[in-house]
DNA sequence: AACGGAGACCTTTTT
DNA sequence: GGTCTCCGTT
């Protein structure tokens, strides 16, 4: 991030203003600029397209960030635009700073001027410098989602709202979607507004937003709403912005909510005669941000919002080898809304997608780690790997297992350096010192560390606060003037406020590192953790240190503020080789040679609440979600599932997703455990008449042919013509053909457990009984203390309540 | 202020 | 099963 964060006024040398002058006047004469050998067709026409509304759909690995940073740079270069006159948006800090980097690469200099950055990064920036006409002060606050749902508990309390029936976090998340929807309390439809605590929602909606600008503060979504609203109301503000967004960029398109796309057509905005020079580069397919707002729609609808876009596909795949696409391009296939890319590649088949059941997660987290184990004896290396799941409570056994094994890893994604408490109080401080009407912060601190101002203290400060319509640090200097409060309260308070007065004396005194250290010191936190017993206080004081030394990276108190309020990301440094584990989502954009995608099982992936909520759209998106996890792979991908695994300490017995299924068979390799599904002598079975013993492990092979399935059986036979990757073919029938047997009972569980397609064959429940002894390949025997359906409680005697299917079961 | 018990939660997550 | 938050007790 630049220094200087508002520099888009009238700095810019004017020159670059004749964009429709000589489309080549910037390049070689003995042929064509540097920077765009190497680009293919496809690639190229994307750079060369300067001019008018250019939508770049930019399948998984076919040189994306390249492009858009080729074209920035081509801009520039060829005098078609002034840097100041470039706005280039993406969706983290981390793609930013690779694209600011990558294009001052491509020019040899440094692009000063270009507004690059987050949505919010470059809305902050604006909003400091309009602030005053947003009812805001510039030096105002982003408050992180934890301030938020602090802010609003208040707000509810204050309306005698029962806490426990309608929570804070509700609130957040219906806020934040009306923010991500661009509706302010004045749009919010009327309908909508009742949907909080019996109709409350609109008005506690109005009330936050009156009482963050009374804090001075804004959320994540003011960021962007305040500018929206800003530029819709004063003609002025939006002219000075759209001088300097004259040529934008923007990547990721397919995760922009609706605010984000109001935000970018107002910056479009050009009276009929002129232009759009708008470039948006994205991936329907890779579109998995659906749940937090993101709207494919401004994707699929591009060309309408931007009449005469030219639509350019970049279908070359130079990441993963033939396989791995194929396997994809198969599973991406049965999805019915896309726009429709078919990848290819020049490289070979390479290996095929290994495909593994096994019978339960641990045996899954072995076989992880014997994999890793095998490839580093190959001479792999474990920062070319990775292990992503769909959600945050898979990576624990992963962890335990290299943990046991002695690998090291590194878990992304996990608590965020600050969002831990300890830097939140530091900052909290900060926060203080610089913005003395920031009321979270104060509270926050007041009595941390313990100084005797406890709930009485802070009530009456809050009240008197209130009453006078301030803020609680000049309430609280009110006080100390009066007799309100009790002599030893007192003391304390004037205490803390001195220590701020005196903090305040230093800023320009001291560097802010210093400054930091010596608040620390003389607050009393550092005393607190060295006193504090806890195994993890001498870690907590390590974070602190490093806190003071990441401040050292900024020249200013409030830059750093405002890149830790925006940049939440902590970026290791460590330089030992690390295996990666996470989740799908935050392996968008990443790459590895080898990735492991275990829990591909229905309930877990695809995920069953996501399903609930969202329906097939839903479940589009979770199969979105398995191709982007496929094309991180460059080498090779193992595919895992297990029958069994535990849930919220419940065991449940799981079938293979359904994702497999959709898997062109051509690019998988099965290594299917032995007895999985339990091939079990069970005289129960239903209709067990052809049971092979093993080799087919019924689920997979045979629950595709199986007609009633629905939806699913219609898609893979849809599929199959639309292969269009190397190795392309009509889609194997799955050769057996069994859809009785054990595999047929566990499908007819899932099925009427899950929303959709009720099992016709219900009836053919198998006649336990509660109260029967039963046996269970794992937890031995046990009673049957309940049934619905053909999922039974059993109370085990060695191993408690199970929650297990009924086909895992025989009876003793 | 410090402990502990009860209850609720448990998908993904950037900014 | 694990963790977090709240609330009541000491």
């Amino acid at each position: 991030m630049n220094s200087d964060p508002f520099d888009f006024q009238d700095d810019a040398p004017s020159g670059g203003t004749g964009a429709a002058s000589g489309a080549n006047s910037g390049a070689n004469p003995a042929g064509e600029p540097p920077w765009l050998s190497g680009l293919n067709p496809a690639q190229r026409d994307a750079v060369l397209s300067l001019l008018g509304p250019v939508l770049v759909l930019a399948g998984a690995g076919t040189g994306k960030t390249r492009v858009l940073t080729t074209r920035i740079a081509h801009l520039i270069a060829t005098g078609h635009a002034h840097p100041g006159e470039i706005l280039a948006v993406t969706f983290t800090n981390k793609a930013a700073r690779e694209m600011r980097e990558r294009v001052e690469h491509l020019l040899g200099r440094p692009a000063a001027g270009m507004a690059l950055g987050t949505f919010h990064s470059i809305s902050a920036r604006w909003l400091r410098h309009y602030a005053e006409r947003a009812g805001l002060k510039s030096n105002f606050t982003i408050l992180d989602s934890d301030d938020q749902i602090r802010l609003l508990k208040q707000l509810i309390r204050a309306e005698d709202i029962d806490e426990k029936r309608w929570p804070a976090r509700l609130l957040a998340g219906l806020i934040d979607r009306w923010k991500n929807r661009a509706l302010t309390p004045q749009t919010v439809p009327q309908a909508e507004g009742m949907s909080f605590a019996e109709g409350k929602g609109l008005s506690l909606y109005r009330q936050y937003q009156e009482r963050l600008l009374q804090i001075n503060a804004c959320d994540f979504g003011d960021l962007i709403l305040h500018m929206i609203t800003l530029m819709q109301n004063h003609r002025d503000i939006l002219a000075s912005i759209q001088r300097r967004a004259r040529f934008l960029l923007v990547d990721e398109y397919q995760d922009t909510n609706v605010a984000q796309y109001l935000w970018l057509r107002l910056l479009a905005q050009r009276p009929e005669t002129e232009p759009r020079h708008i470039c948006c580069v994205g991936d329907d397919d890779q579109s998995i941000y659906g749940w937090r707002g993101a709207e494919v729609g401004n994707i699929l609808r591009f060309d309408q919002d931007f009449p005469g876009a030219k639509v350019i596909r970049l279908e070359q795949n130079y990441r993963s080898t033939g396989h791995i696409l194929g396997a994809a391009s198969s599973l991406i296939a049965a999805n019915a809304s896309r726009l429709g890319k078919s990848l290819w590649t020049e490289a070979g088949a390479g290996e095929k997608i290994d495909l593994r059941g096994l019978w339960d997660a641990n045996e899954e987290a072995r076989t992880v780690g014997d994999l890793v184990e095998d490839r580093q004896r190959q001479g792999d290396s474990l920062s070319e790997m990775a292990i992503l799941v769909r959600a945050g409570f898979q990576t624990r056994e992963f962890e335990e297992r290299m943990i046991t094994l002695g690998i090291p890893y590194r878990v992304i994604g996990g608590p965020r350096f600050y969002e831990r408490a300890e830097i939140r109080d530091a900052l909290a401080y900060l926060r203080l010192l610089v913005q003395p009407d920031d009321d979270l912060a104060f509270e926050r601190i007041i009595n941390l560390p313990k100084r005797g101002l406890g709930t009485a203290a802070l009530q009456m400060i809050n009240r008197l606060a209130r009453a006078e319509g301030t803020s609680m640090s000049r309430a609280a200097a009110q006080l100390i003037g009066s007799e309100d409060l009790r002599p030893q309260a007192r003391r304390a308070l004037a205490h803390f406020l001195e220590d701020f007065k005196r903090w305040r004396e230093q800023i320009d005194q001291l560097d802010h590192p210093s400054l930091t250290e010596l608040i620390l010191e003389d607050s009393g936190i550092v005393e607190m953790w060295q006193k504090d017993k806890s195994p993890d206080a001498s870690g907590r004081l390590e974070n602190l240190r490093e806190l003071v030394g990441a401040m050292r990276e900024f020249d200013s108190l409030n830059g750093f503020l405002e890149h830790i309020s925006l940049v939440m990301d902590n970026q290791e440094a460590s330089g030992l080789e690390k295996l990666t584990i996470m989740t799908l989502h935050a392996a968008k954009g990443l790459e590895f040679d080898t990735v492991f995608l275990p829990g591909w099982e229905e309930g877990v992936f695809p995920n069953q609440r996501s399903m609930d909520e969202g329906g097939l759209s839903a479940l589009e998106e979770e199969r979105r979600l398995g191709y982007v996890g496929i094309t991180r792979a460059k080498k090779r991908a193992i595919i895992l599932f297990a029958a069994n695994r535990q849930i919220f300490g419940q065991w449940q017995s799981s079938l293979p997703s359904r994702f497999i299924e959709d898997l062109n068979p051509q690019h998988i390799e099965e290594h299917l455990q032995q007895g999985l599904y339990g091939q079990s002598r069970s005289p129960r079975m239903v209709g067990d008449q052809s049971w092979d013993g093993g080799k087919a492990w019924g689920g997979f092979q045979g629950y595709d042919t199986e007609p009633a399935r629905g939806p699913g059986w219609a898609r893979a036979q849809a599929h199959g013509a639309r292969q269009n990757v190397e190795g392309r073919g009509d889609r194997v029938r799955r050769s057996s053909r069994r859809a009785h047997g054990l595999q047929g009972v566990g499908l007819q569980a899932m099925d009427s457990r899950k929303s959709g397609h009720p099992s016709a064959d219900q009836a053919a429940a198998p006649a336990f009984t509660i109260g029967e002894r039963v046996f269970h390949e794992k937890f031995g025997y046990g009673e049957i203390i309940e049934i619905s359906g053909h999922k039974l409680h059993i109370d085990f005697e060695h191993s408690g309540v199970k929650h297990v299917l009924d086909s895992f079961v025989t009876s003793s």
